[in-house]
DNA sequence: GAAACTTCTT
């Protein structure tokens, strides 16, 4: 390549004979171009006839070079008027770049020109650079402006519509096409018809399409192929899409892709990656699509092994910097509960947009890192992005965790202003939110601002009262929702209001609610109902009676059950039941063994003196290295926001919760006080000084 | 010398 450089002079160039003859030139010149000097670039191309200028402008736009490209087409439009071939040439910039300014000043000049005006080619990228801007209408227009169409522009459009969203539309367009005198279908077409259908999850049409493919033999194109692959993998018809897929004479990465994101997303874990393997194992090189699907099946199996092979795969192709899949390989290390390995990928991702930093604040706050959550969405806001619904519930159920109401409080003002305020998983988010913060009064405030309140909202305000041990009121609001709401409740409201009786100590409610849960409302209860009618029977010292009751369970393999039976019998005495609930918890010892249950047990037997079982159990503690988790506290000093830090990690986190809580409160100062004023002037006596 | 199409992210 060096010596092909250094062979061509620009200065020499210019004069030497036939210098305009051969592709070779144009492409050294456009590629030459990124080297030279502009003024000598400039004086090159001012004497470089308009066919050669056409095919460097050809050559940009193929290696994708649409900004030099439209540099030239401008040059070229200053001095002499381009013709029919750079104009779609110059338009597939434009498109490529969404600059539809300078589409529509093509579009404007071409029309000028009757010959450029009705040329079809021209027609054809017009149609594509606005409906690659957004613009469909333009689009349209600019279609029917053309009387014979041919299969390109009908095509385009019907593409337009369907990459717009607009499937149904494309739908219509080409049943409209098809009823055309004298248009011809072909497999491009095709292509985007049945990508329509997979948007539309319309397999029927799906359908007809492969059955008319097969009959007039157009099967044989890869996109359509692919196409088609893609339209079986995405309505969950895994069959269909294996047997084509073997059936293809001719596979690319993105048939192998398709058929490992069938597996990935239809519960064939394995067929995934022994797919993807025999990909990579065929010299097939995986890219980042594959990658993606492919790191979905780790995340979705909890395979961090496996996981961790295709990370160090993808290193090795150099696409671990690629956003798309950093924030994959960000989501499953999240969902293997990796989150250190997580915040590596994190942290060397070098360009992060939304996606990524959602990925990460909602892997924190899954992995139960609180604080660290409100630490990346602090650098998420500091990078221009905002969080959306779903950021917003996971970074209030962070502050919940936290319990720190004045974080809640300025993030609740931000999720107004971000026009969250209106969402009902926000709404029931912040009811809990401030409700676990200590504040009932924000909880009601909220829930009486709502309207449409939904089952979400009347369990999370059952759930609120629960908190705060206001049983009765659990109780009346109960009533008003299953009298008054016309709102059906069910398992979780049942939890909450549980929760709520046990409490207030309400335990012949409780039981009454468990009842009609069961055969009211015809709903089954899963450990979390047993659990509180555990703790509930416990607390007023039925424990053989709560024995029965679990003994009765469907599934008795939680051990939050047996925990709550466990704390039943330290509390009063039972000895007996102990060693049988303490028996089954260290046969239920899963991977999220808590340590706290053994603790309990051996207090059990401490009561009793038996020194010789407590030693028994703290061994196991010691045996399988678990550790209790530790209590925090956050405590409010008048209008100090302090954490009660244990050690430097947690200062470091305090002052991420205090940095973001700074930054909140500037925003809405600076953009948002006029229309709020209400919240700000609330914002302005929260007085922040951290620790 | 020129135009349309396929897989994927929280």
């Amino acid at each position: 390549m060096l010596q092909k450089w250094k062979m061509f002079n620009p200065t020499t160039f210019r004069h030497s004979k036939n210098r305009y003859k051969t592709l070779l030139t144009a492409k050294l010149i456009a590629l030459q171009s990124r080297f030279i000097s502009n003024q000598i670039a400039r004086n090159l191309f001012d004497e470089i006839p308009q066919n050669v200028n056409n095919r460097i402008l050809k050559s940009y736009c193929r290696d994708k070079r649409y900004k030099e490209a439209l540099s030239l087409f401008s040059r070229l439009f200053s001095s002499e008027k381009p013709d029919l071939y750079s104009i779609p040439a110059a338009l597939k910039a434009c498109a490529a770049l969404k600059a539809l300014d300078f589409g529509k000043a093509i579009h404007s000049f071409s029309k000028k020109d009757g010959q450029i005006g009705s040329n079809l080619f021209v027609g054809s990228a017009l149609i594509d650079m606005y409906a690659k801007c957004g613009a469909m209408d333009e689009s349209l227009r600019v279609f029917e402006e053309y009387s014979e169409s041919d299969t390109v522009l009908w095509t385009t459009v019907i593409t337009g519509f369907e990459q717009n969203g607009r499937s149904l539309e494309a739908l219509a367009f080409f049943s409209r096409m098809a009823m055309a005198e004298g248009v011809v279908i072909d497999p491009v077409v095709l292509v985007s018809v049945v990508s329509a259908c997979v948007q539309l999850l319309e397999l029927k049409m799906g359908r007809s399409v492969h059955g008319y493919v097969i009959r007039m033999g157009l099967g044989s194109g890869l996109p359509l192929s692919n196409a088609l692959l893609n339209l079986y993998g995405k309505t969950g018809l895994v069959n269909y899409a294996a047997r084509l897929f073997e059936g293809m004479e001719e596979k690319d990465v993105i048939s192998w892709g398709s058929m490992i994101a069938c597996y990935a997303h239809h519960g064939g874990a394995e067929e995934s990656l022994v797919l993807f393997d025999e990909m990579v194992a065929r010299g097939i090189e995986a890219n980042a699509v594959a990658l993606i699907s492919v790191l979905q099946t780790c995340e979705a199996n909890c395979s961090l092994d496996e996981g961790k092979r295709i990370h160090e795969l993808a290193a090795r192709n150099g696409l671990d910097a690629d956003v798309l899949v950093s924030t994959a390989l960000i989501a499953m290390y999240m969902g293997c509960s990796a989150p250190d390995e997580a915040a590596e990928v994190f942290k060397r991702t070098p360009e992060k947009d939304a996606v990524c930093f959602s990925a990460m604040l909602r892997g924190c706050v899954e992995n139960e890192r609180a604080c660290e959550s409100i630490g990346v969405l602090r650098v998420m806001l500091g990078s221009g992005f905002w969080p959306d619904a779903f950021d917003a519930v996971k970074i209030l159920a962070s502050c919940s965790e936290l319990g720190v109401l004045q974080q809640t409080r300025c993030f609740h003002g931000f999720a107004i202003k971000c026009g969250l305020g209106g969402d009902s998983f926000v709404s029931a988010s912040l009811v809990e939110c401030y409700a676990k913060c200590g504040s009932l009064d924000g909880a009601a405030s909220i829930f009486g601002c709502v309207k449409d309140r939904d089952v979400v909202m009347w369990s999370s305000m059952l759930a609120a009262y629960g908190i705060h041990g206001k049983g009765r009121e659990a109780l009346a609001l109960f009533d008003e929702m299953v009298k008054n709401s016309g709102v059906r409740p069910n398992e979780v409201s049942f939890v909450s209001l549980l929760s709520a009786c046990s409490h207030a100590g309400l335990v012949r409610e409780g039981i009454e609610m468990f009842d009609l849960m069961v055969n009211g409302y015809k709903l089954a209860p899963n450990s979390k109902h047993y659990g509180i009618v555990v703790d509930l029977l416990g607390r007023v010292g039925e424990v053989e009676k709560a024995m029965g009751f679990v003994n009765g369970m469907a599934d008795c393999g939680d051990p939050s059950v047996w925990g709550a039976l466990l704390g039943s019998c330290r509390v009063h005495r039972n000895e007996k039941i102990a060693e049988i609930a303490g028996r089954k918890l260290v046969e239920l010892d899963g991977c999220d063994a808590d340590a706290g249950y053994y603790v309990l047990l051996s207090n059990v037997y401490a009561v009793d003196e038996k020194w010789g079982e407590v030693a028994r159990v703290r061994g196991l503690v010691e045996e399988k290295k678990m550790k209790k988790v530790s209590g925090r506290s956050v405590v409010e000093v008048g209008d100090e926001v302090c954490s009660f830090v244990a050690n430097d990690r947690h200062c470091q986190e305090s002052n991420h919760i205090c940095d973001l809580v700074r930054i909140l409160h500037g925003m809405m100062k600076e953009e948002f006080s006029c229309s709020f004023p209400d919240r700000c002037v609330a914002l302005e006596s929260v007085t922040i000084d951290p620790l």
